[in-house]
DNA sequence: ACTTCACTTCAAATTGAATTGAAATCAAGC
DNA sequence: GCTTGATTTCAATTCAATTTGAAGTGAAGT
């Protein structure tokens, strides 16, 4: 690795880390964005030093959030004596599109998360209705009034964050 | 604890977990949020089945963004024998505005990796710039433009992220 | 001064996630 | 159909981070 390459690997390990995904997933992505020429598997293998088992999985995750996308399939090792066995050797380049690709990311990470808070905060609304009964009427107007501060808090999270999103 | 205070405590979880902070931050300050009544280390404690060390430290991360403060500090146990050694004891309350502390938080977890990002895009570039002898001339037209993408990006996001936290 | 309980600290144990590596799969040329 | 190398899969390992618990500190009451 060149230390170009390095130090745009550890830019968008610092992004996919701040994203709460693997390492790997970064370095992979950053040493395709810092390549001009599409890369092999293998030699992504080598130049990061992962092992075929990251290599794979993180090719895998990339490619499912379209951030890198397979350029042509290099058939036949470019120096000529590679056509030994097979020579099917796929290469991966970077999509450059930012925007989409840490939309999509967000999107993933956000979506569940939001969903199963909406749950929750369901249930517990159910809860303080029955709770009415046995209950210091004081105590019960406090709670109310901070699930009512919740659920505030959660319509504005459906609004915003898609216009955020979108606004990236 | 009951269904209410479980389900509040699991919104909280799940929102603590989402900005990358440890699960029993988010359970300790729910309970608060869910109660109406501040409550002691003990009690907390006892509730949520943590052992001491995870509430000390919990209390005092929350402390630390603002999320809680001491209501008042209860002398002598309620129960009247309780007075038998000490007694002091600090009693705990959320603090329900939660747009400064989520921002705040936030804020905590993007600048640090902002910064080093900067760090790294400015290094890269000057590589570039050495880099330009020995290169293939078309190749160092395409790493030039994607660094640019780079720069253009992070503009962007030194631009856009405070905005954002305001919005919320 | 002594006891008691609230709380803090820190090293060790636990947990969960990422990484590895070996075995399985697959595709292409011979 | 066999061989070769590329890629995937998955169980075992490693690693990072959180949680625990035991020992320590400190303050209040007696």
């Amino acid at each position: 690795m060149t230390t170009f390459e390095a130090e745009i690997v550890a830019v968008f390990v610092d992004l996919v880390v701040l994203l709460g995904l693997p390492k790997s997933v970064g370095e992979i992505y950053g040493l395709l964005f810092a390549s001009a020429q599409p890369l092999t598997f293998t030699e992504i293998e080598q130049k990061l030093g992962l092992s075929k088992g990251s290599v794979s999985q993180g090719l895998r995750a990339l490619r499912e959030v379209g951030a890198i996308r397979e350029a042509g399939v290099a058939v036949g090792g470019e120096t000529a004596e590679e056509a030994k066995g097979s020579a099917r050797v796929a290469r991966w380049e970077a999509v450059v599109e930012l925007r989409r690709i840490i939309g999509a990311l967000l999107q993933d990470r956000l979506t569940p998360n939001l969903q199963s808070q909406d749950t929750h905060v369901e249930r517990a609304a159910a809860c303080l209705d029955e709770l009415t009964l046995g209950a210091n009427p004081t105590e019960l107007e406090i709670l109310k009034k901070r699930l009512e501060k919740l659920q505030t808090w959660q319509a504005r999270a459906r609004t915003f964050l898609p216009l955020i999103a979108k606004m990236i």
